[in-house]
DNA sequence: TTGGATTGCGCAATGA
DNA sequence: ATCATTGCGCAATCCA
């Protein structure tokens, strides 16, 4: 039940709002120059009526108060978060980029594996072939009972050599 | 270069900057409800004097006024916006995804070609053997001149293989 | 000029 | 409490 989110109505639920930062120095360029006398709004310092009666500091759930905008310590927890979420994307970023790397990289093993099978296979395949033909030949000359003394029993020169 | 970003000096840019939307409907809990009348910048409607003069469309600047963000086409324009950077953000992320999933496909892929070169080569490492002792074998028979009739071609097993 | 697609950025909720 | 992640909206660009 998070976010039904319907596309339609803008319902914006927390986000949407903020109130002008503080200064301006050089602004852009054509900034509603119009903005310019509000700020600094009271301290608004709430008086923690739940905690100021007694001293009781049970195991309440202190809710934290939304924080007031103006609060120093507000603006500083929201610098470091920012630094922080810049930091987590870069890192999400370098990662992608890492990932894409890494395929790129098996790409090309893969590519080198191929070739080298391919490369075996048929060093395997010239091999049997050879075997074959030995074997018809000694079969030529053994079959034939003992009629031909061959002496050179085939001194065939097919250098199989590759890599 | 691009930002020292000094943990001082709230230095945003462009943006720390909006105005409350408009409506308001069940906000969340502690809107500063101080800010309430201001806003409706002078519509700012330029006559447009570049183009005003004849029909030459030089590469004028037209700045388009900042749009009111009242105005019904901004909100129109912003949520079509939000739309889209929703859409491309979630591409962006299934991007991602199947690059990653692209990675382990090409793992797996690549285990495969490294266990098939690994028989390959196997395979072809016992075949020359055999074929080394075969020609040993031959040697040795021949070798001796003619000596030995034996119609057996002496399967001696003299074979000193290492592997 | 128009309009979607991207991208950097800040805010807030939530996870660890 | 602190930092890390994540969804979201805004605005500036990019691009077609």
């Amino acid at each position: 039940m998070s976010r039904p989110s319907q596309p339609k109505l803008t319902a914006t639920d927390h986000n949407g709002v903020s109130v002008i930062q503080s200064q301006a120095h050089a602004a852009s360029s054509s900034l509603p120059a119009a903005v310019a006398g509000l700020q600094q709004v009271p301290q608004l310092v709430p008086a923690n009526p739940s905690t100021g009666g007694g001293k009781a500091l049970a195991p309440s759930k202190m809710k934290k108060p939304p924080a007031d905008k103006d609060s120093e310590e507000y603006r500083q927890r929201r610098e470091r978060n920012n630094l922080a979420v810049k930091k987590s994307r870069m890192r999400s970023k370098q990662k992608a980029m890492d990932t894409q790397q890494r395929v790129n990289e098996l790409k090309e093993e893969n590519e080198r594996l191929e070739a080298k099978i391919k490369l075996l296979s048929k060093e395997l395949s010239v091999l049997k072939d050879l075997f074959l033909e030995h074997a018809h030949n000694l079969a030529d000359n053994v079959q034939p009972s003992a009629g031909a003394e061959g002496s050179s029993p085939a001194p065939n020169s097919t250098s199989t050599n590759g890599q």
